[in-house]
DNA sequence: AACAGCGTTGCCGAGGAGGCAACAGTGTAT
DNA sequence: ATACACTGTTGCCTCCTCGGCAACGCTGTT
């Protein structure tokens, strides 16, 4: 649990606007220090909604009006008139019979239109072949801020997971598609994003500070992947590579992770199949995109 | 293009709240009018959001503060402000090149945690099963007030749409979708839902009224499946069932949609087809869901 | 019947929304 | 090089929405 400038929650979970919970009294002393508060009542709702994006939240089905008053820090009013105004627009949905609100369709139509569309869609036959070949669960992600937010899973379909990684943010720092994403970084921009300080741990192995890290991400240039091991969760291992675009930035990663007694001994062959499938990812985005289609529904 | 209560429009694209693009004038009057405005900013930054999931922004890759601006009908410095926290809080991008926003990552994000993630993971597989035995693409929708949002696009390799229909609403009335949502409701329901009234036809064998309307879906009920032909769009012929709950409930429908020419000879085992997929699905959503596994990510 | 908890609504002061206009940058025509 | 058109940002100031408080209606429990 890192928490960055401004005191936002990030790991672990959806982005909530942090200071939003203090009780008004020394909010308001916040507030009056830092300038104005920019479109205050906005955050308040997109508060609400991430904080019905929450795990614990999505797992109960849904959220009553006090509860999400109570978890995002505001008067129940408040809250009230906020998600009828969204389910009016659609984006809650309100359960008629236990009248509780839970994320609405809409949402999903904003998101099926955000972000890259053709990195996501050339992405999904890569991770299933590279699922296929090596028998782990993949993902794809993208690098948000200092955290990772995970795109995609493909998984072997020896288990669907009720709540998947998808939309979730992870430390960049000590996981492979961290690392992958960061390739490219020298230490003065690691230091910059992530401080010189000494970081809190997730486990022993995890990076300490700018220079473990940088270190590490040396080595993983070296190899072409990134490699982790227990580094975010004991007995968890993984391989990363970055997919670039046209210019040859870095725009996502892609990995493999599996609990160390399955994947460990083939890591190294794990982390070339990650680098070859990142490659072909890379290939597809530098093609020019395919003709536009209207594809017919009715 | 109907418009519904409100003013909103509201199919061919994502919902955009009306009003709010009356000048400043007419509002205030019309705001005077009918109580009080509820959460004006907010309504207004959804107004942004939705903005830039239309089609033609998405296409054109994003959109600049001005064009914005004028195309929600706010000031350009509301825009430029409402888009600056939106952009901090992750919901939109801003291309550093260009400065022109894009729909951001952090809606993705919440979108992977809204809605029906079983009926989505459950759905894929389905799909992609009906799309390898027939040839056609098919689509997953659910009923969203009087309109059909399609959650899920799988078609055969042919070709990769640009934009998808993914998010899109299109009229239940005269969609093989919209149908099959339908099955089950009665005359007395379809006419609270859509008015007694002529409605406009999008073509010439479009259903015309509420009695047009019930009297197809009862077909449909005897076929087991939803057929349309031409009703939405001249050329296009399509078929779709409607998947069920554990209750019972119809809770979302899936169809296969092609050109006459490539299906219309094939269109009742197509419909057998498709019938026969929903039930797979209903089945899968009968079934207790699966054991609640983290999977683990590193 | 009394109680506890949830969600909605009215009220009213304070602070953010938002229109206007000046300003700063950038690419294009003169 | 100058002027121009256009973009996006910022300051200012009024007015209206925000939002805290509290009363109310409702439902389920003790």
């Amino acid at each position: 649990m890192a928490t960055s400038r401004r005191g936002k929650l990030q790991f672990g979970n959806l982005l909530l606007n942090g200071h939003l919970a203090l009780p008004p009294a020394q909010r308001s002393a916040t507030v009056r220090a830092m300038a104005v508060e920019r479109s205050r009542s906005f955050r308040r709702a997109l508060g609400l909604l991430e904080a019905l994006g929450t795990d614990d939240v999505v797992a109960a089905g849904g959220c009553g009006v006090n509860e999400l008053a109570t978890l995002t820090g505001m008067d129940k009013s408040q809250a009230s008139r906020l998600l009828a105004t969204m389910a009016d627009a659609g984006y809650v949905d309100r359960d008629a019979r236990t009248r509780r609100y839970r994320l609405g369709w809409q949402v999903f139509a904003l998101a099926a239109r955000s972000g890259d569309q053709r990195l996501l869609s050339a992405a999904g036959p890569v991770l299933v072949r590279l699922v296929r070949e090596i028998g782990e669960s993949s993902h794809l992600s993208v690098l948000r801020g200092t955290a990772v937010l995970t795109l995609l899973t493909e998984s072997p379909s020896r288990a669907v997971q009720a709540v998947s990684w998808v939309g979730r943010l992870a430390p960049a720092t000590s996981t492979s598609s961290g690392r992958a994403l960061l390739l490219d970084h020298d230490r003065g921009q690691l230091a910059a994003m992530f401080g010189s300080e000494r970081w809190p741990a997730a486990t022993a192995k995890s990076p300490r500070d700018v220079d473990d890290l940088a270190e590490r991400i040396t080595l993983a240039r070296a190899a072409g992947y990134a490699r982790v091991e227990e580094e975010s969760e004991p007995g968890l291992v993984a391989v990363a590579a970055p997919v670039r675009d046209a210019a040859g930035r870095i725009v996502a990663a892609v990995n493999l992770s599996a609990p160390r007694f399955r994947l460990g001994r083939r890591l190294a062959r794990a982390g070339v199949a990650v680098a070859a499938a990142a490659a072909d990812l890379t290939a597809a985005l530098g093609r020019p995109a395919p003709a536009m289609m209207e594809e017919a529904f009715a």
